[in-house]
DNA sequence: CGCATATATAACTATATAGTTATATAGCGT
DNA sequence: ACGCTATATAACTATATAGTTATATATGCG
């Protein structure tokens, strides 16, 4: 029972995923068409799926014998927002590139670089 | 030897590095300062430490006894990157709802709500 | 030097994850 | 109903992770 943020960023610290998630960006797709251009097993991407799926990545239809794929962006969207509370960081004045001009300008003399 | 994206999501799918980061994004933070909200033993935190280091999302300095710990907004900015790529579908006209619009004003027969 | 404080490492346990192969389920076509 | 295709589940193995307690290392101080 995790928190989605948990299990959204916990889905998203694999390649095959990531790399699955990818496909989907270009359209749904079945089991079988995500599993072509791996080299594991076929249960195994079932058990990626899965994985995607409880962490609110990707939802499933059903066509047929098959399990259409599709992205759900709305997690990636909470996802980026999470992030957005950290964006003053690498954009404004309080990363390290910065903090270290400030240092140098300031010539900081506790600084190993002074 | 992860990749450094899926090194980062995995040291971000963890709640209580989460809120390390949230602590670090007030300023920077010794070890102590760092364990002192949580009930966990202080090891375990030097081991989120670690591992948030080895993602690339903190760095650390040393002040006497004491390990400094800063955000590395860097990495968090790259994971930002990546997620742009999905931008289009939480903002855009590829997301499911608007799927779901389309399908309404469709009448899409297929549809299990027609 | 010897002690106190801050942090890291070692050794261990319990649980989770990614992969495997073998087998089961579900829906289509005949 | 039968067989084919697509996908899921079971059972298992190997490795990783988060936590623990005990101990080691490093720095500052008297």
């Amino acid at each position: 029972m995790d928190d989605p943020l948990s299990a959204a960023f916990s889905a998203l610290a694999d390649p095959t995923r990531r790399a699955i998630l990818a496909r989907l960006a270009k359209g749904e797709a079945s089991v079988g068409e995500l599993a072509a251009p791996f080299s594991i097993s076929q249960p195994a991407i079932s058990k990626h799926l899965k994985v995607l799926e409880q962490a609110g990545l990707i939802s499933r239809g059903r066509m047929a014998q098959s399990r259409p794929c599709r992205l759900e962006a709305a997690r990636l969207r909470d996802l980026a927002g999470w992030l957005e509370t950290y964006r003053r960081f690498w954009e404004g004045s309080f990363d390290r590139l910065d903090a270290y001009l400030q240092d140098l300008q300031k010539g900081n003399p506790d600084d190993p670089r002074n």
